[in-house]
Formats: C-alpha cells, structure tokens, sequence
DNA sequence: AGTGAAAGTACAGCTGA
DNA sequence: TCAGCTGTACTTTCACT
C-alpha cells in the first residue's frame, strides 16, 4: 500500500484536515506536532501527490430542499464495455445521481440519489433513468433514516495496520 | 423548504465551499460578489443554523491503502423499534462501515464499507456482521468501478426549483 | 478602517543516508 | 558529503471588531 509512503505525521495531517478541512495550518501543526511552515509544505505535498483530492463543506441536504434520498439498483441489458461507459457517462450528468459504483453480481450499478421531494425524484426515474437506452431492471429503495454517514476512511484503522506490518 | 429562508447569496456562498471548503474568506466574497465582513458573518450564521455541518479533506482512499468498496444489503429477523436501534448503534462503533441508511422494501439496511482488502473485508463480515444479533441476512457487492461520487447537493436543481415557483 | 493573527517565503541549521 | 526536512525570521494577506 502506498500508505507506507507518508509517515506518521502525514497521515495525522489527514485524519485531522478529513475531521476538520477549514482549520487554520497553525492549528493543524500544533496538533501534529510541528511548527506551522512544514506543515504546510506537508499539506501542498499531500495535495499535489493526490492524497487529498479537494475539500468540501458538508451541508444539510434536509435543511436545503432535498428531503428525499434514494439508491438505485440498475441491471443493463448489455454489458459490453461500450454499454457501461455509455451508461457512466450519462450518471455523470445527471445531477440528481450522487454516486454511481460498478457492482458485481446480480446487479450491475448502485446509484446514490438525492431529489427534493417524492414526485420529482419519479418524474427523473420514468423520464430519464427509466427511458435511458441499454436499462434493463431498475429496483429503487427510498431511505427512510440515515443511520451513519461518514465521510473519508478510518484513520485509526489504517494506524493498527501498519502497526502490525511493523 | 427551509431553503426559502436563504437568499441568493447565501445558497452561493453554500454552493461555493462545497466546492472548495478550505477557500479563504475575501476569495468566498469576491465570488458571490460582497464584501469579505458581511461575508463571514453569513458563513458563521450558516454554521450555527446548521445548514453547514462541517467541512472535510476529501482523501483518496485507494491511496491510503482501502482498496476494497463494498455494498452490503442487510436484513433483520426482527423489525421491532428496539432492535433496529441496537443494529444501527452497532454500525456507528464499526469503523469499516462508512454509511448505513434504513430503507424501505424488501431489505432493511444498506451499508457502504470500505476495507485494505478483501479478506480483512470477510473478516469483519464474518467475525463481526453475519454472528451480530438479529442478522437475518447479508449480500454483499463489491464495487468493480467508481463512476461517479459527487459529495453533497445539486445547487443547480435547486435553484432551478426556486425560479419556477417565483 | 485598523489591529492582531495566520499564510506564505527565504534562509539557515540539523539529521540521517 | 549531500539530500531532505525542520525551525526562525520576515512580509503579505486575511480574519475579525
């Protein structure tokens, strides 16, 4: 894992800038340990290498409209390569998908959707997703409470490992 | 929708750092076109309203070492209140599972997972998910590809809902 | 507008291969 | 010795009143 490239205090960079991605760099090198300039070297290196890919406010989707969350399970009816980046393509657009994962199995793409009420997330459904060329079976289910939502992987998770391969 | 009780700028400044969360101040003003105090004190009174629930460095998980993404759809013996709630407190304490939502249908929870590794993955779904209290079921799809992960809201669909009904 | 703090730069010293 | 990282000193820019 390329995770063996960054030493300790790289990936306490992370894990802090992933819990908090507006703090101020002499914060962020006080918790880690270092004065504030290497610090921020660290961050534009990490930045530059790809380890960190942008930073993003959350925001309350609920709190701005969209009361709706819902994944959807896509089979194509082909799935030659063409056929699937065809069907990628055109998750990307529509702004209504969130996420779209390639799956294995019995289903071929989970799609992540937000809509800001029932109707409009129907009227993307038969007009867009359903109508959309190669869409086999399309199985929705509505989420009814949010349980966990954590963005990022779990820092300390990858500290045991490494402490182990040690 | 509460998003009503936001004005223009603010649903801009929203837009802004979800974009790019760690954007200074005069850089937010300058782009939703005020002066950089006025500019702060809505930012601050959007994150005590809680329309901003925090903000994060979006790190790459294949980078760090998580290789492996997977979906699993998870049913219960029992959907009494009390034993939803204790699944769910037991999803919070794992640390490979990111995201779990309740819905409706056929199976009762989704969970997204991330782990180094498939066998460390089957470790947890073994040792940990498939023996916890009350699992009925477990499919599980790992994810082949990503296509597509947007984090948050669509601003453009909001603010296309906003002109129609003015 | 003005003050105090943080970001960012230049340079010099330290440490390990 | 030399590369790489660190910390101090300083300027510019930003946060905040």
């Amino acid at each position: 894992m390329s995770a063996t490239r960054l030493d300790p205090i790289d990936r306490k960079i992370l894990a802090e800038l992933q819990a908090d991605g507006r703090m101020t760099n002499v914060e962020l090198a006080k918790r880690v340990g270092i004065s504030a300039p290497p610090c921020l070297r660290r961050v534009r290196t990490l930045e530059e290498a790809g380890y960190i890919r942008g930073y993003h406010a959350e925001v309350d989707a609920r709190e701005l409209g969209f009361e709706v969350q819902v994944f959807a399970m896509v089979g194509l009816q082909s799935q030659a390569e063409s056929d699937l980046s065809a069907f990628e393509a055109r998750c990307r657009e529509w702004p209504l998908v969130r996420e779209c994962h390639m799956l294995n199995g019995e289903v071929d793409f989970i799609l992540k959707c937000v809509a800001p009420d029932l109707s409009s997330f129907q009227t993307f459904l038969t007009a867009e997703l359903l109508t959309s060329p190669n869409v086999g079976s399309v199985k929705t289910s509505l989420v009814i409470r949010g349980t966990k939502d954590e963005p990022g992987v779990p820092f300390d998770v990858l500290e045991n490992r490494l402490r182990q391969q040690a």
